[in-house]
RNA sequence: UCCUCGAUAGCUCAAUGGGUAGAGCGAGCGGCUGUUAACCGCUAGGUUCCAGGUUCGAGUCCUGGUCGAGGAGCCA
């Protein structure tokens, strides 16, 4: 009795008869041999039959089974170098095949490239291609890692809530849907101020879920509904926080370098660049980045660019911004200590500096922008009144929140790291929208 | 909200100064024993985004609109 394997195993498999059960990815044939790519889920491999080694009409029905049928073949696996395939390298010897399903002839999806638009609109089918396929299993494998690295250094998971009162910051970048008697709800921005409570219980917490922005943004790097991977931790320091930040994200990359090596390479990404990741991550002051911003512009010959750099202290980062100092690096950079004007109104204070907080973001290299940011909390209730107050914020929406300052306060630290930016600058893909399965821009819905 | 660009076969695109709308891929049929998005031959496949205008004649020019893309702003 042969096995049914997956395409991943076909390495321990070689010179075995075997089953895989899959999807009809590519056929070409060549008279009297016929090569299928069958994609199983976990990989793409060659199989072949040569007429002469199979009944005629086995091999009348491969050479005219249509793109993405779905079937059962069996045959021996053997290693050769000409075989393509995720991972490669070996190939089936087709014995025998049933069809499960014969594919309509009209699959939308040719093999080859796609404009924007009819690739979004086909997404459920897009997702099939070997691109797409590598770059959501490696977004998998990245959300796994966060997980393991988080799990086994004292951190518990306990998630918040999606639906919430209206509170936070203001509503303008909130969307918003009908809720009983109690009027309407918020989509969650952030978990971080239910973490914060949660730290008080559990010392050290991650949630994880998706997060909601009604933000008009229209560029690579935004999503309306993106997923976000919040740690918050109690006895905690800005310096203490960015440690964390430097180790996990070294985990992660380390992780998919290890198992997703040939989604990597089918990709065709220079993982020269991830491989240099370790501890530590250069940390540079706001201070410091404006006069780097400033030296960068300086020397910027073209008219356009320098006028996207024009920055003064006060600002917050933009997109060119960000670009401009990460190409300074060739690992992830840590800018802390931003303008308390440009940040939110729950970030502690620089100690002797109150115009400057404890805030930190990590900057991806090779431009991929901001892929956390963070800051320790402010622990003291009075403070934190008195900055509600400036922000203008509803004080009885904030009632338990201020309340946890008051029994048993201590410094606390947190951030948020965006999953799809992170695989983004991972897979080294140009736009966002690949790196969830189903993406949700303010132009688009469906499918 | 602003700037720029685009829409022609199922897909990716072409079409001289305004003069019969084409190619490749995909689909169907046939050929070929090592293809890598194979190759070769044949066949089918069109409301040129919508509405109006100019003209003997509009894919092409003009006006308005729709949809999309890239970027900026925005992004606690």
């Amino acid at each position: 009795m042969h096995p049914a394997i997956r395409v991943e195993q076909v390495a321990e498999y070689e010179n075995q008869e075997v089953s895989i059960r899959g999807w009809v990815y590519n056929r070409t044939h060549k008279g009297k041999l016929v090569f299928l790519l069958l994609r199983d889920g976990y990989g793409f491999v060659q199989c072949v039959a040569f007429k002469n080694d199979v009944d005629a009409e086995l091999f009348n029905q491969l050479v005219h089974i249509p793109q993405e049928s779905s079937i059962i073949v069996t045959g021996v696996i053997r290693a050769d170098k000409r075989a393509p395939g995720i991972p490669g390298g070996y190939e089936l010897g087709i014995t025998q095949f049933q069809i499960i399903q014969a594919a309509a002839d009209d699959y939308p999806m040719a093999l080859k490239e796609h404009g924007v638009d009819f690739a979004m609109d086909n997404r459920h089918f897009w997702i099939r291609m070997p691109s797409q396929w590598a770059i959501l299993r490696i977004r998998a494998m990245v959300i796994s890692a966060i997980r393991e690295w988080f799990d086994q250094n004292g951190f518990i998971n306990l998630d918040t809530p999606i639906l919430t009162p209206a509170a936070c910051e203001g509503t303008t970048t909130l969307f918003e849907t009908p809720y009983f008697d109690e009027g309407v709800a918020f989509l969650a921005q952030s978990g971080q101020l239910y973490n914060e409570a949660n730290i008080f219980a559990f010392s050290k917490v991650y949630a994880f879920g998706p997060t909601f922005r009604a933000e008009k943004s229209k560029t690579r790097r935004h999503l309306t509904e993106f997923w976000m991977f919040e740690p918050e931790m109690a006895f905690c320091d800005l310096d203490e926080l960015m440690e964390v930040g430097e180790q996990s994200i070294t985990y992660i990359v380390k992780r998919v370098l290890n198992e997703r090596a040939p989604e990597l390479a089918s990709l065709g990404r220079d993982t020269s660049q991830l491989d240099t990741i370790e501890p530590p991550f250069p940390r540079i002051s706001y201070d410091e980045a404006v006069e780097m911003i400033g030296k960068i512009r300086d020397r910027t010959e073209d008219p356009e660019q320098k006028e996207l750099l024009n920055f003064e202290w006060g600002m917050d980062f933009g997109s060119p911004h960000e670009t401009a100092l990460t190409e300074e690096f060739n690992k992830p950079v840590f800018v802390y200590g931003f303008p308390t004007q440009v940040k939110a109104f729950y970030m502690e204070p620089w100690q002797g500096r109150p115009e400057v907080s404890k805030s930190v973001d990590l900057l991806a290299p090779e431009g991929y922008g901001e892929i956390i940011g963070g800051s320790e909390r402010i622990s003291d209730p009075e403070l934190l009144l008195q900055r509600l107050h400036e922000h203008n914020l509803p004080e009885d929406a904030f009632k338990w929140y201020l309340e946890l300052r008051r029994f048993g306060s201590v410094p606390h630290s947190g951030f948020g790291l965006g999953v799809e930016r992170t695989v983004s600058w991972i897979c080294g893909i140009n736009h966002i929208r690949e790196t969830i399965p189903f993406p949700r821009t303010i132009k688009r819905m469906y499918p």
